[in-house]
DNA sequence: TTGGTTGTTATTAT
DNA sequence: AATAATAACAACCA
């Protein structure tokens, strides 16, 4: 699932395919575009040139010289790039299409209508789309967090999980912080030691930089939580403990009953 | 056929 | 007011 290490992984991509190109035309799926017509798309995007593209969270913006498209990847987004020569055919799933006039289609795919394609016309209408983001999970420092820490309460796996909270964490990515911080993903935030504020906040930033660092967060060498989670009979990587199931805002949460024991 | 999956939003409850 | 729980959304897979 596109969390922010795969985000930055988008990022990157759209970087290296469009930066300095040139919009020759634009064909979208209604279905996934929020807020704007194909029709009215490819008249803001067309001659247009792409410039640096940032990320926060989640979301990733493609600023040009006049307007900037925003997306959001939902479960299952992601970019597809195809050369002027023999790039790979048109998918159904592809739901925006960027024909470059340098050559090749930059593609949004996407199997499912979760996430969209956003237009802003100014700097003002991105921070309206990204109002209710908090800090970029990779870029807050580690003060920062432990500050957002002290004005939240109620569960700590939640709170990872809220992207007004904290931006661009999300349920498999949560649960392997929590495993590695060794917290139990239920433990109120009142309740945690300074110790286990420190340890979390240095967690988040050691994973999320081996993730976005790695490029494919799946081939994460270092042990991790996701590589056995789902499996039946799944066990802890660290000790072998048989994991615990459990459900939290409504996500599937793994972790180690033995690690991450349960302190009220 | 049914349930499970996941990110976000909306709604309702505490 | 803030946090929690739940459903809804979409579409595939087992």
């Amino acid at each position: 699932m596109p969390e922010l290490p795969d985000v930055e992984g988008f990022r990157r991509f759209f970087r290296a395919h469009a930066l300095g190109k040139t919009v020759r035309s634009v064909s979208a799926d209604p279905a996934i575009l929020r807020g704007v017509t194909p029709a009215a798309l490819g008249r803001a995007l067309h001659g247009r040139r792409f410039e640096e593209p940032s990320r926060v969270g989640k979301w990733l913006t493609c600023w040009t010289d006049g307007p900037a498209l925003l997306f959001h990847f939902g479960m299952t987004g992601s970019f597809v790039w195809s050369a002027a020569d023999g790039g790979p055919e048109r998918h159904r799933w592809d739901r925006l299409t960027l024909v470059l006039a340098e050559g090749g289609e930059l593609r949004y795919r996407n199997m499912r209508k979760l996430g969209g394609v956003w237009l802003a016309h100014d700097q003002h209408e991105v921070d309206d789309i990204l109002a209710t983001l908090g800090p970029d999970a990779f870029a807050v420092t580690g003060s920062q967090f432990i500050k957002l820490l002290d004005h939240r309460r109620g569960g700590v796996k939640a709170a990872l999980m809220d992207q007004s909270f904290i931006a661009g964490i999300g349920n498999i990515l949560a649960d392997d912080i929590l495993w590695q911080a060794r917290i139990h993903p239920k433990r109120r935030i009142q309740t945690l030691t300074s110790e286990e504020r420190q340890r979390l906040s240095a967690t988040i930033r050691s994973i999320l930089r081996q993730a976005v660092e790695s490029d494919d967060f799946m081939l994460l060498k270092r042990p991790r939580l996701g590589q056995v989670r789902g499996e039946p009979g799944a066990a802890c990587p660290r000790c072998g403990t048989p994991l615990a199931r459990t459900v939290t805002a409504g996500r599937t949460t793994y972790f180690c009953p033995r690690c991450q024991p349960d302190i009220p």
